[in-house]
DNA sequence: ACCTGAACACCGTTCAAGT
DNA sequence: ACCTGAACACCGTTCAAGT
């Protein structure tokens, strides 16, 4: 039966969890499908374009937030989950930080933090400019953590990776944005 | 005469600066120099130690910050100052993430910023964590703006630049992170 | 409509051999 | 000590030609 975008998409994903970024070349996945590395190009552009598909994907996986806690609490436990779907795969971070950069706040988690943002007591007129920060807490601390998990690999005499306190130091900053959050308020 | 190391690591910075990331190869940087491609890997072990290199300079280059002002204003004054040299340089934010990976907090402004965190009314046991999450904000907001120039590039029919924009987002990020601050100390 | 074969112009890295 | 030549195992993308 033919390809699908579809399968060329879940394909990818797959290949992305299996073994990272680095494994994701049109050519293996091209192989991973049975095909010729040109038949690809008839489902989609090019590699930017299917990345982005891929963020898609993994932004769509991640749980919506629950209604029932107050906003401020609400917000850290979004932000909470997505640093946590993110780091169950590999190269996340970069993966998304690129799918961000083509469409900026189209994906729905993006969407609960600017809505929530906005219920924890942030002038309406601040609310994107404040998930972005959150956003950017989110990528990059996930991208520090998965980036020194990589470069242990090939380089093994640094620092333990200490994944807790990574989640510490996440939760630190997700209090400080939110008391500044509620000071702002008027 | 002999390369040197600082020569080849001088010669990235340079083609870093010019073409950005994706014409900072190996092979193209051997042929800058003159020289076969081989050759760099008796100078340096391999591209990602050169990067760390690069990343280096480039923070070295990020102007010391004033001693004459309050904390607060001090800190965002950092920040905004490390956010500026860094849009000039493309791919600067991928290029100084990769590096804070390998040596996290060792670079000369890092530390101006948890000085400055401390300054402003940090608890001590926080220090390093809020100069994080200033740290994130700044490469996200750095990343966020080259990329989007990046894609445009390619795919012309997205909304403009806006980096005046961006300027305020991120101001609005700092003032946010500056008053949960405030509110945290005792 | 959908795919193959083959090419184009590249990569990072290694390593015997030269000077 | 420092570098070349040549190779190894890859890339992303295009496109005539096939079915």
């Amino acid at each position: 039966m033919a390809l699908s975008r579809q399968q060329v998409v879940t394909t990818a994903v797959d290949l992305l969890r299996r073994y990272g970024l680095g494994d994701l070349s049109m050519r293996r996945l091209a192989r991973e499908l049975g095909v010729a590395p040109g038949a690809l190009y008839w489902h989609v552009a090019n590699k930017q374009e299917l990345l982005v598909e891929v963020a898609d994907v993994l932004l769509a996986e991640i749980p919506e937030p629950p209604t029932d806690r107050p906003p401020a609490e609400a917000l850290t436990g979004v932000a909470v989950a997505i640093r946590e779907a993110l780091l169950r795969v590999p190269d996340a971070a970069d993966v998304v930080a690129l799918a961000y950069a083509v469409e900026p706040g189209s994906a729905r988690p993006f969407r609960d933090l600017a809505r929530l943002v906005h219920d924890a007591g942030a002038a309406a007129s601040e609310r994107d400019e404040v998930a972005t920060l959150v956003l950017h807490h989110i990528l990059g601390s996930v991208a520090a953590q998965q980036n020194r998990a990589l470069v242990a690999q090939v380089d093994p005499d640094l620092p333990a990776p200490a994944a807790t306190s990574d989640a510490k130091a996440f939760e630190v900053g997700m209090a400080v944005i939110v008391r500044g959050l509620a000071t702002g308020r008027d």
